[in-house]
RNA sequence: GUCCCGUUCGUCUAGUGGUUAGGACAACGCCCUCUCACGGCGUAAACAGGGGUUCGAGUCCCCUACGGGAUACCA
């Protein structure tokens, strides 16, 4: 009993993890983290990383869950090595697995009706004891078998230490006594999800369980069942969960959203990436790093303990620099795509010519693709373009005067390039003895209707000749 | 109730007995500047509390408080 078995990992084996989500929701961003702790482990050491669809239960599953599920590991660049397996597909495997340990005295047929075992927890916890559910069933053999359903519960010891060796939280050890004999196959012949993920961790080879640490007890009831069946250990890693922003766990209210809403709300993968992978991971100071350095540096053993919160601002933070980082014609093409997504497609090539030229401009100054269409909405957008309440401000008597005074020269201006026309506009400003502001402020609010917008001269150039001077001839006299 | 895990600036973290407790995000200030950003420079900001152990404790031990998780014929 105190012999520690095999570990299912060792040198010459290489790592195999897995992902097991159950799929009655989104894949959540607490889930993507743990996806990508395993995925980063195996595929770093030239490992497997593979899926499993925890599905057994049938009244909340559903396959377009599943989808939702494939999606978000596939936008994150999370992809999985071979099929997804069902675990739903493998009760037979399940059911034999038990029979097995029926056979062996491992397990026993417990005959006890849920309400007889409500009954016994309701008495225990009046009396002040553990509710603990002891089935009289455990030591009666097959004489005393009635024709009734019964369930199959694992014959767990009763006194002693379970201990679980983890790679993050270390030696932790259950007194055996608050683990109770778990049923392992219900009375349906279904099997149970400690039972299942043994069984399926086992055969699919899996070497390295790592999960979020609500599974730590569990840890040590699937021990047991390892145990019992005879089969090495594998290693285990039970790593913090995400909280929310208050502190409390997470919910929809703040960040527990499905892997598809961060892309709606204008997030690139990679800065997500990066983002989870810092939440309880670290390598000194270093803030920002490529997933290939995230495989290389990647150590489940350095994953802390404690829960960390899930900071927006930060994901922002880093967006903003994964933005400014990217590609412009792949930027383009995010942001189009987004904003057909979001209801409002692009077609005129015109504009997404320009929206491709403008974008050194724009990437500097937006921590998402959503702020990107919105600061471009002096290229995606159509004349008249009526100036919001800033840029009103700057449109006022003295402002238009003072356009229509600069709109001739701008009109003459023959080579329309950014130096040129700085040229011409600080030229004019000096002529009227006025700052650069005083002149490039308003101009912005006419070509843009807005008060900030790229550097104006890029505005101009972007735009070209014609539209600019048909934005100017826009404005009330 | 019982069992398990946790607690360093607002947030994410570095720190493995001797540090002016470091970095990043956020905040604030300055510089750059046609706006807003970007970028640069700088300011403020933390060892939950109490006992030990030790010449010396953020680092080791114990207790308390607080937070989280688990206690299902859910996963």
């Amino acid at each position: 009993m105190n012999r520690m078995p095999a570990s299912a990992a060792s040198a010459d084996r290489p790592v195999v993890t897995r992902f097991a989500p159950s799929p009655t929701g989104y894949l959540h961003i607490g889930g993507a983290r743990t996806a990508l702790f395993n995925w980063l482990y195996a595929r770093g050491r030239g490992g497997r990383f593979l899926l499993r669809i925890e599905d057994t239960d049938r009244a909340r599953s559903t396959p377009e869950a599943t989808e939702a599920i494939f999606d978000g590991l596939r936008w994150l660049g999370l992809e999985w090595d071979g099929e997804a397996i069902s675990q739903f597909s493998r009760v037979d495997r399940h059911r034999e697995a038990a029979e097995a340990l029926l056979a062996s005295g491992g397990a026993y047929r417990c005959y006890a009706s849920p309400a007889e075992i409500e009954a016994f927890r309701e008495a225990a916890r009046a009396a002040g004891k553990p509710p603990l559910f002891l089935s009289p069933w455990r030591d009666r053999g097959p004489a005393d078998w009635p024709d009734a359903p019964y369930a199959v519960r694992l014959r767990a010891p009763r006194e002693g230490i379970v201990e679980v060796d983890d790679l993050v939280q270390g030696e932790v050890r259950i007194p055996a006594e608050t683990l109770d004999d778990l049923i392992i196959l219900r009375s349906d012949g279904t099997p149970t999800y400690n039972f299942a993920v043994v069984v399926d961790d086992h055969d699919m080879g899996v070497t390295h369980i790592i999960r979020g640490d609500d599974h730590l007890t569990n840890a040590a009831r699937q021990t047991l069942i390892y145990r019992a069946l005879g089969w090495p250990t594998p290693e285990m890693a039970h790593v913090p969960l995400i909280h929310g922003e208050d502190g409390a766990k997470l919910s929809k209210r703040h960040g527990a959203l499905g892997a598809h809403e961060y892309r709606a709300m204008g997030y690139l993968p990679e800065a997500l990436r990066n983002h989870l992978a810092r939440l309880g991971w670290s390598r000194g100071d270093t803030e920002i790093f490529t997933t290939e350095q995230a495989l290389e540096w990647f150590d489940i053993k350095d994953v802390g303990r404690s829960a960390a919160r899930f900071d927006f601002t930060r994901l922002q933070s880093l967006n903003g620099h994964y933005i400014r980082e990217a590609e412009d014609g792949r930027l383009a093409e995010l942001s189009l795509a987004l904003a057909e997504e979001r209801g409002a497609p692009v077609t005129d090539p015109k504009k997404r010519a320009m929206l491709l030229e403008a974008m050194p401009g724009l990437k500097t100054r937006v921590k998402t693709l959503v702020e990107l269409l919105e600061l471009a909405h002096y290229i995606l957008g159509d004349r008249p373009f009526s100036p919001d309440a800033n840029a009103s401000k700057l449109l006022d008597e003295t402002g238009r005067a003072l356009l229509s005074r600069l709109t001739p020269r701008l009109a003459d201006v023959s080579d329309w390039r950014a130096e040129t026309l700085e040229a011409e506009v600080r030229a004019f400003a000096e002529a009227e003895g006025l700052k650069l502001g005083k002149v490039a402020q308003p101009l912005r609010a006419a070509l843009t209707g807005r008060a900030q917008s790229p550097g104006v001269f890029d505005v101009l150039v972007t735009l070209g000749r014609d539209e600019c001077l048909g934005r100017l001839s826009d404005l009330p006299v």
